[in-house]
DNA sequence: ACGCAAATTGGAACAATTCTAATCTATGAG
DNA sequence: CTCATAGATTAGAATTGTTCCAATTTGCGT
């Protein structure tokens, strides 16, 4: 398959840790897989470990948290900072917003065609825009 | 002065707590006295903790962490969650976003008159949106 | 001035996350 | 293929920000 993109849904975990520059570990592999399987999945440290687990992945919290920072820091995922207690991570790396759902910790995307953000202005002097990120609160009736 | 608007940055910090039904306590007064003395305050429960002690105001941290709470569900602080790690609150109520200076913990505002947000679609069925946050996380060069 | 609900407090408890030092493993060299 | 080693994993301790708790203090109406 030529011209196959640097990270598609449909690269199995080997080839999106080679991608990455990351060593193809079980424990790596085992949580990519998961990871992966499905778009737009919205994680935590504690719920991916829970789900390794009934999964019958074996791996350490302490694993879970490293390998979430690797695969950010690789552009396998980002991290959305919804909930000052907890930090979420998102399988869906493109461009798109979210609903948050108070109480509940749920996130919901919203396609990045749909909104938009008008009007920022530049940044002071000695700084440059990493990113803008939306955050649409909302409660269950 | 007829028509005084409900919270405004004159208000002394008696009439604050008064307006916002809150007992004026020593403590509270002292803290309401440092967080508006000066327009577009962002502090954390440590940040204020720790300007409180150098001025000389003693409050307990527990304290400070009810009293923000509090001040900020009687309408006087907006919380602004930018950091997975610590909890910000702005003295500045009305309608703006912000710049998050990543790895210095910073928070600028930007006017609300600057920034518009659209296209944000319906939430889903039985849910309603309560705001919508715009972050433009930036770094220094 | 009294009484009581509300507020404050120090310290314990907690939850999420990071650190540490020991052990294990993927990988490239020979 | 075997080895040495840098990199990865781990359990558990440590850290950090925050909340909880039970005891004491305080504001305020009567």
């Amino acid at each position: 398959m030529a011209n196959m993109a640097y990270d598609t849904p449909e690269m199995d975990a080997g080839a999106r840790l080679k991608a990455a520059r990351l060593r193809p570990t079980r424990q790596r592999l085992e949580l990519a897989r998961l990871l992966f399987r499905e778009h737009d999945r919205h994680v935590t440290a504690e719920s991916l470990a829970e789900e390794g687990a009934r999964m019958g992945v074996k791996v350490s919290l302490a694993t879970v948290y490293n390998t979430l920072h690797q695969f950010k820091a690789a552009g396998l995922l980002r991290q959305v900072v919804v909930d000052a207690s907890r930090t979420y991570f998102d399988t869906n790396v493109g461009d798109h917003q979210h609903f948050f759902v108070e109480n509940e910790g749920l996130l919901i995307d919203i396609p990045g065609e749909e909104i938009s953000v008008s009007g920022v202005p530049n940044p002071p002097q000695g700084l440059t825009i990493d990113s803008v990120d939306v955050v649409v609160r909302v409660k269950r009736n």
